[in-house]
DNA sequence: TGTACATCAGTGAACGCGCGTTCACTGATGTAC
DNA sequence: TGTACATCAGTGAACGCGCGTTCACTGATGTAC
């Protein structure tokens, strides 16, 4: 570790502010949506003037494009987590549904309404890889008869999502699964589709879990 | 038909201006999502004034909650005409990705982000519920082992959203299902997840519905 | 059929607000010799 | 260790914008007798 690695105090300074800038803009879509994110605002609760906060980002939305980075990194690395930790599927699963729960705008920053005419930064679609490498891994695992749907030999032609990964056709269609049945039940619990409806959203849930472990789709 | 049943040309006339008004509001939401909606936008569109809308709607947030009413109508309303044109399982989820294929932020009004503080009118609670016996109708006509799941024994005492609906828990579930697993598949799909994955879409949601009907979950 | 009145659609000016962003500047902190 | 200079964080004023909404008013349309 040379001198020059080593961050000077104006740069840890820096760091920190660029952290609490992101801090608060995250307490702000807590509270009232990604739409309603304003740097004035956000510098005034730090106490600095509103200008001042373009020493750090260069534009509001280069801020909002940070902080989806960010979220689809969170996102990535919980799985990614719970995997090196020894978690199967369903340990997937509930880090899932525990990233999902421990903040829902976060999680609709990525999977909520899109808004027409913005694309989201590169980066995301190489973190998205990443997150599925660590599902198909697991599913790997299982075991699972080759070719058992029509929609398993479509995915066998049709696996760029999946890069190299050796996974089998069945794997492929599990995560698949995985991916899209979860994120429906999350979604319309988390948007607050089941309010009212009787059941407990966390058992329907694992009974998603359980029908995709009993792999007979 | 009396006289006072017959429409005045001024009521008529405001009918028009009201249909208008949705029309033009429908379309600035599919070109730059609900929350860029502005009144004085639509007003010039139309060729009047900002203020003279305030004769039609009482305020944006009247507007907006008109236009959310009408989206979840069309939404039950386009299932239940396929149920009444003979679908079953299949055509209903046929029906529902028309639907939602349609218009994306119509869709998105309904099932993508909420806003924080705000609350959906108290008729689209109604209208989830007519939309829910539409589709336990469907699956009450497939045959079904009772109690399979432990997920199945749950709802059967936790059965508010399906009203005194006479169908077997196996049904409550799948129903549960169909609606967590299509819109699972729509909402990543409309909102971009899939695009530069290689797969059809299409046929995921084909996949599903499979899965749905080989009742073996 | 004609007149007197009420209803109501639409206008233009105005209010207050908050937004993102640019700019010229001050003052503190760090760097080089 | 001390001085001269460069770097950079932060300020306050300003720009231009569009928003929702209120208000007093005009002028056209409908209604009652």
């Amino acid at each position: 570790m040379t001198v020059s690695d080593r961050k000077t105090p104006r740069e840890r300074y820096r760091a920190e502010v660029r952290a609490e800038i992101k801090e608060r803009a995250w307490g702000q879509i807590a509270g009232a949506g990604a739409s309603a994110l304003s740097l004035n605002a956000i510098a005034k609760q730090i106490g600095m003037s509103g200008p001042a906060l373009y020493r750090y980002y260069a534009s509001r939305d280069e801020l909002i494009t940070e902080l989806i980075k960010d979220a689809y990194r969170s996102l990535a690395d919980a799985l990614r987590a719970a995997a090196a930790g020894g978690a199967d599927v369903a340990g997937l699963a509930r880090a899932l549904r525990d990233w999902a729960l421990q903040d829902p705008q976060r999680y609709f920053l990525i999977y909520g309404t899109p808004v027409p005419g913005y694309h989201a930064p590169e980066e995301t679609t190489g973190i998205t890889s990443e997150m599925m490498a660590t599902l198909l891994d697991a599913f790997m695992a299982l075991p699972g008869d080759s070719l058992a749907t029509p929609f398993d030999a479509h995915l066998q032609d049709h696996r760029d999502w999946a890069g190299n990964h050796p996974a089998h056709p069945a794997a492929l269609h599990r995560t698949l699964a995985f991916w899209t049945r979860l994120h429906g039940v999350l979604s319309l619990e988390l948007a607050g589709h089941f309010t009212g409806m009787g059941f407990d959203p966390g058992q329907l849930f694992a009974a998603e879990v359980d029908a995709l472990l009993a792999h007979r789709d």
